[in-house]
DNA sequence: GTGTGCATGTAAGGAGTTACATGATTGC
DNA sequence: GCAATCATGTAACTCCTTACATGCACAC
């Protein structure tokens, strides 16, 4: 089977303790998304994949009409994702954002405009922080106090980041004010 | 015509003075690469689009039997480049990072194999930030020299941001250290 | 004469997203 | 009773990449 990282984020999740397929997706959305982003439509094929595997059991209880399904990673599972872990072969980091893009060409637009498209970017790296701060990091040091400690980590960094980036962003607005 | 960020690249790159569909790649994989990454196979059926849409002029100049191609932004061209710079609606930042996916989920390696991954990140961030300080400012410096100032600007903001996250990571390292 | 860089393009495939479709349960 | 949330899934599509194909020019 081929193992794309979104396998493993999956194989992750379950190991933090979600059980279904919306459980990994809303915890994915807390946590993973801002450095491997899954969508929905990628969940469900994804796990019955890893089934077919070995790698995760699945099983079923019915509710109503409808069939839900309690994933548990299998110890050939655990035994992969700590290989994958410890693997050093990656993919290069990808990184898009227009705002950026926009930043670079910055040199067509006349002064006032481009002091406005650094206040824009400082203000959206300014409300990515507070997000991360107040709902990402408590999180994640919840977790910690389980004895989960690299959630937290990775949220500090991803805050200090911003912080660090904001810092950055306001001093070249104040070189471009008038 | 719906006009993507990678539109924009290529408008961007011939405004800089790149003047065929191979210096339009070449100058992007210096510069745009590292927050919009663009694949040849992508360049020329934009350019198409772009020309047939009047944003640009393609002239053709035989060399031998094969054809080759002077691109120029006409002034429709530049006014959506000028237009797009200036509009704020943007798609999310999109970031993947095989590492960070593996730093998040550590907490499953043995911690000399935790402390292996943090050292190997840092690394891959200090040869980043080398890279970033030795090959790109130094040729978004040139283009600072004359008068095109945003793209050092881009640089530099590279280049810090690498300096801070391995400054993190090493404090990190520290910590983990036995 | 041969490899490297300049130069233009296409075809096939893969990864991931949006939109759609369905139904149960819980809180107001 | 109705909205929001939990929950599972598929189909179509878009974007982008990899691999392929071709040929000129120049340096060694």
């Amino acid at each position: 089977m081929k193992m794309r990282p979104a396998a493993y984020v999956m194989l992750g999740m379950i190991g933090l303790g979600a059980r279904s397929g919306y459980a990994i997706k809303k915890l994915a959305d807390l946590s993973t998304r801002f450095f491997w982003p899954t969508s929905l439509a990628q969940v469900y094929p994804e796990l019955g994949r890893l089934e077919e595997a070995g790698l995760l059991t699945r099983k079923s209880k019915l509710e109503g009409k409808r069939e839900r399904f309690d994933y548990e990673l299998t110890e050939v599972g655990e035994e992969k994702l700590v290989e994958w872990l410890r693997s050093p072969k990656e993919a290069e980091t990808q990184f898009r954002d227009e705002g950026v893009l926009r930043l670079f060409l910055a040199d067509r637009l006349p002064p006032d405009d481009q002091l406005a498209l650094v206040r824009r970017l400082r203000k959206r790296v300014h409300e990515a922080g507070a997000h991360t701060r107040e709902e990402i990091v408590p999180l994640a040091e919840a977790l910690e106090r389980g004895g989960t400690r690299f959630p937290a980590q990775v949220a500090r960094l991803r805050a200090d980041t911003y912080a660090y980036t904001e810092q950055w962003l306001e001093r070249l607005e104040s070189e471009l004010e008038p």
